[in-house]
DNA sequence: TCTGGGGTCCTAGGACCC
DNA sequence: TCTGGGGTCCTAGGACCC
């Protein structure tokens, strides 16, 4: 028999913080999504002072100056390598491991008694702890979906990690608010209580035949996985991506043309780098423009192209900015932003040729090393050392992020100065 | 004035085929 | 006015997650 551990990061992106500035310790600390727009992630002090997650900035900004809350920018090249770490540290405690996202894991670990269970969680807790400076919480249980709630009551409890045992479930369930299960969302919760479903205990109980001819089949498990039928497997081999995005709000509004087929430029050219990084090709292409989700007739429009051969070159992807840009920009309107996703994706190993192809494969190949000497330089001078016209100089779109830490990972200019000579 | 970004999966409905 | 049944594939949109 196996148990499921979800092991995640409290408060991931301060304690990245924290780990390189001990000055954050003990205090409130915020950290800002992109364009420093909403709360992110809350230091325990943060919450207390009834911070919510994904709250604007300007509305608890009294709040900020009042009780000197340390507020950051987020810094992703920071939190993706610290997350690495922590991945890297965790993998030795078992070999089956499925990273679900930038801060938490699953891990399938052989069953013992509750004793030897909470033991090696403590052990786990005080490895990634001295290893990487980040504090985890675990939690063991029987299914995915159970381990995930076992981790909430990690959190709840001082030692950081809980084993929820088939005994303890329905108790804790019926204090579980439908909106804390993985899975639950806004919709969900209120359809639910209007079958007379209100807490997590409720739903174990239901009929799994019935939930899904009302709701899903992804509710059904979920009340298969509640009763520890373990419906959602540990996905420990990493799948091929299906989509790639990138996409930013504008620092300040656009309402030129230029302006518009600059950012698209810019993120097509950001999402051909990601592209290329991972050796992968894309064969479909959407682009999209949006006005300010808040403004009163709030404007949102995408356009979507087929490529003729899949792929990842900056210098045949760039020509659709232009197209899109001139597609979705509206005379009058405030453009807030932009974005590419990149759809059909598919190794770079395994192209699939046009007989309709405009581009011979001798020119393929120019084309290809040009990127690669591009890539080198950027990785070895710093992005943005080599960039397309087309992606604009002034840029008065890019985003704001006034309260950046430094990059003390990946930056050698950036590095932790223990003392200034 | 100011309000994130990047993903996955499921379902319904339409197009198309025999 | 009458005008089938069954299947697959694709896409858009919704819901959810972190």
């Amino acid at each position: 028999m196996r148990v499921f551990s979800l092991i995640d990061g409290n408060n991931f992106y301060v304690s990245c913080e924290r780990a390189f500035n001990p000055k954050l310790e003990r205090r409130p600390v915020v950290v800002l999504s992109n364009n420093d727009g909403c709360v992110v992630s809350r230091s325990n002090e943060a919450k207390a002072l009834g911070i919510k997650m994904g709250v604007p900035l300007f509305q608890i900004q009294a709040l900020v100056e009042h009780h000197a809350i340390a507020v950051l920018s987020s810094n992703y090249s920071l939190y993706g390598d610290m997350s690495q770490r922590v991945m890297t540290t965790l993998a030795q405690f078992s070999p089956d491991q499925e990273v679900y996202s930038i801060d938490e894991c699953f891990l399938s670990i052989d069953q013992a008694s509750p004793t030897a269970l909470l033991e090696y969680g403590t052990v786990i807790r005080q490895t990634v702890k001295r290893c990487t400076g980040i504090p985890v919480s675990l939690g063991f249980a029987a299914t995915k979906t159970l381990a995930k709630l076992a981790n909430r009551q990690a959190k709840q409890g001082d030692s950081g990690v809980y084993y929820l045992s088939a005994e303890q479930v329905d108790s804790v369930l019926a204090a579980t608010e439908l909106r804390d299960l993985w899975g639950i969302g806004r919709k969900l919760s209120k359809a639910l209580a209007l079958k007379g479903i209100h807490n997590g205990l409720d739903l174990k109980q239901a009929n799994p035949v019935v939930i899904r001819q009302q709701f899903s089949v992804l509710v059904e498990r979920l009340v298969r996985e509640l009763n520890g039928d373990s419906c959602l497997p540990l996905e420990t081999i990493a799948t091929g991506r299906q989509s790639l995005i990138v996409s930013r709000s504008f620092g300040q509004p656009v309402f030129t043309q230029a302006h518009l087929h600059e950012a698209i430029a810019s993120y097509l050219s950001k999402a051909a780098e990601k592209l290329r990084a991972q050796s992968l090709t894309s064969g479909m292409l959407n682009i999209f423009a949006a006005s300010s989700r808040y403004q009163e007739e709030p404007y949102s429009e995408s356009v979507s192209f087929n490529l003729p051969v899949a792929t990842n070159s900056t210098v045949e992807l760039l020509p659709y900015a232009a197209t899109a840009a001139k597609a979705l920009f509206q005379d009058g309107q405030r453009f807030k932003k932009a974005g590419v996703v990149l759809l059909d994706l598919g190794p770079e190993t395994e192209q699939q040729t046009s007989l309709f192809d405009s581009l011979s494969s001798e020119k393929r190949e120019t084309l290809q090393r040009l990127m690669q000497t591009m890539d080198q330089i950027n990785r070895k001078h710093g992005t943005g050392t080599l960039t397309f016209a087309a992606t604009g100089l002034e840029r008065p779109w890019l985003i704001k992020a006034e309260h950046r830490s430094s990059r003390h990972t990946t930056c050698w200019d950036e590095l932790v100065i223990v003392k200034s000579i």
